[in-house]
DNA sequence: TTGGTATTGAAAATCATTATCAATACACTG
DNA sequence: CAGTGTATTGATAATGATTTTCAATACCAA
């Protein structure tokens, strides 16, 4: 069975405090700074749970590492900021539908997507372009 | 200056041969199987280039491996099969105008968006569901 | 309170990828 | 063709994120 352990609630609360996505790695420190001894392997196993869950949201940054944010349970999208992590949740009815669309045009099933926008915020200066 | 060896050469010819796309471990074993005696470390470099140089496409899978091949040169995305790793190049115009259009929305600059579709190609009967 | 068992966490184990660095092999020169 | 400067190679060590291990601990139903 299931246990509710304050570990696990501080890991979705933490979730809930970050404005954008962070790593596992990040959200440990987080917890640290702020005096919590809850160990690295939890905060990946609760993670983990919640993403399963629904409760969090995950992707892969472009570098690979795994990142999570506290989300709604509708299925969305993110547009997010490469330099300060900003996150704004996006809605692509549109993309929805072309991903099943093209996906079906092709005879493959159980279509899952992953879209998702990096770029600069207005309050993040690009580095030095290409 | 760059130089051409025979490494090189190996690595982008046998990306050319694979059917999807491969992981940088992959295409290395498959090279050695081949009796090649090329190193792991160079094939990582040679992936490496030939994606910066836009001769090779590259993403992440969902467990956050790096996974290439070879492509054309033109922005592009992909319908790959979870199971057999079958991969059709998919244009998206609709998706790309949608990224610029809600990029600039928002007032983020420099977007680069990631669009790939995972499932399961018509050959390869889906595991159990959900 | 008590017992069965999830859960925890420190440390070790994995795994993909990158850095090191001496040996080697291109490619340009004469 | 031989000589030379330097990019490239590759075995191996290092890195860094994530997972596993496993004994100690904490949850919770009875």
């Amino acid at each position: 069975m299931k246990r509710n352990t304050w570990q696990r609630e501080a890991v979705r609360s933490a979730l809930g405090t970050q404005m954008g996505f962070v790593s596992a790695q990040g959200l440990h420190s987080s917890l640290k700074n702020s005096g919590s001894h809850i160990g690295l392997a939890t905060v990946y196993r609760a993670l983990a749970d919640l993403a399963q869950e629904g409760e969090a949201d995950s992707l892969q940054s472009p570098e690979g590492e795994s990142l999570y944010r506290a989300c709604s349970l509708e299925h969305h999208h993110h547009l997010i900021c490469r330099s300060c992590g900003l996150t704004v949740e996006i809605e692509a009815d549109e993309v929805e539908e072309w991903a099943r669309r093209t996906a079906q045009q092709h005879g493959f099933s159980r279509p899952e997507h992953v879209v998702d926008i990096f770029g600069f915020c207005s309050a993040c200066v690009p580095p030095v372009p290409a």
